[in-house]
DNA sequence: CTCCATCTATGATAGTCATCATATAATAAG
DNA sequence: CTTATTATATGATGACTATCATAGATGGAG
């Protein structure tokens, strides 16, 4: 790195936190370089300089996801809240607010249809959030059920049935 | 309907068929209408003959996906089969053909990023699934959590995982 | 048998996008 | 201070795709 060295690996990680946050929000395939480029402050021509291509984006971008989540669900391991992580995980704002929001729940189904090495990124991160539990088969029950009802509840129009989607999971996992 | 009357409403079944197979596995986005077409045995023009938009046709193709879903569990509530629908939902065998699978596992998020009229036909074939069943709580939960195993099963790229996670929903399925 | 409505095929149009080529500018190294 | 290196910007390029325009073909209505 001749530049600034600094400023650029700030640079790089906007690049990585802005794309992050807009696949998560409108998916791969609605994101374009540019627009990831624009929202990080440069224009789409100097993407190259930091990533050979979109699909190496992809990767770091969800890469980048996984921790952040991990981060989450250790300091709700940690903090003995009243709040659980799964009422968090299943609430309104996390259904509305995809782009600050796990990435399991906006990518998977795509994710599902991609290259190995994206799918190897995602699953490395799952596997450290899930040696991060203590029942690992309860703990996959756990992620797929919440996964499946922040699906469930983003993909129907009505306001109700959104909310009765997310309030079942949240009191069956807690009953469970 | 001027022209052959039987084999054009054929030909607009196939298309619709086609689609919906195509979908499922590749995505809305990656599937072109002229993909469609050629799948059922037409050339991309003749498309507007039948819908007026790739849109209408995703509409088109949910709706029908969501149809053989709901048969696939009217089915299976009369057959007091040994296996359970959930046993088959989670199986190996659904999470590699999506094409042949649940329509929900497969496009829920992209629906979750469509419009309200694609959102609304997805939730009206949801509700008649629900309405199939006795407990609607806990219908939605095994929903949810089907859902969730299977794109989860879906994502990773390691198959000693991917089983695992879908045996693992299973057991706790079956024994909730 | 004739005519017209409509399905189908071919080709065009316009927009988007990933990627590359080239040029500029800024800085770290000497 | 000079020079080599590299991030950045602008502007192609080529591929893909939804949609439309036009024309051909077919079979039901009269």
């Amino acid at each position: 790195m001749r530049y600034p060295a600094k400023e650029t690996a700030v640079k790089h990680e906007r690049i990585v936190k802005e794309a992050s946050r807009l696949f998560r929000e409108r998916g791969f395939e609605n994101v374009s370089v540019g627009d990831v480029m624009k929202a990080a402050g440069l224009t789409h021509g100097a993407f190259y300089a930091h990533f050979g291509s979109k699909e190496e984006l992809k990767a770091a971008a969800v890469a980048y996801g996984l921790k952040v989540w991990l981060g989450r669900v250790q300091r709700s391991n940690s903090e003995k809240s009243k709040e659980s992580y799964s009422d968090r995980y299943l609430s309104r704002w996390h259904r509305d607010n995809p782009g600050q929001g796990c990435t399991a729940a906006a990518l998977a189904q795509e994710l599902a249809r991609s290259t190995p090495e994206l799918k190897a990124a995602f699953e490395h991160g799952l596997e450290n959030i899930l040696s991060a539990s203590g029942d690992r088969k309860e703990a996959i029950f756990q992620v797929a059920a919440m996964i499946g009802g922040v699906v469930l509840a983003r993909a129907v129009q009505d306001h109700r049935l959104s909310d009765e989607i997310l309030k079942s999971v949240r009191q069956k996992l807690r009953s469970a």
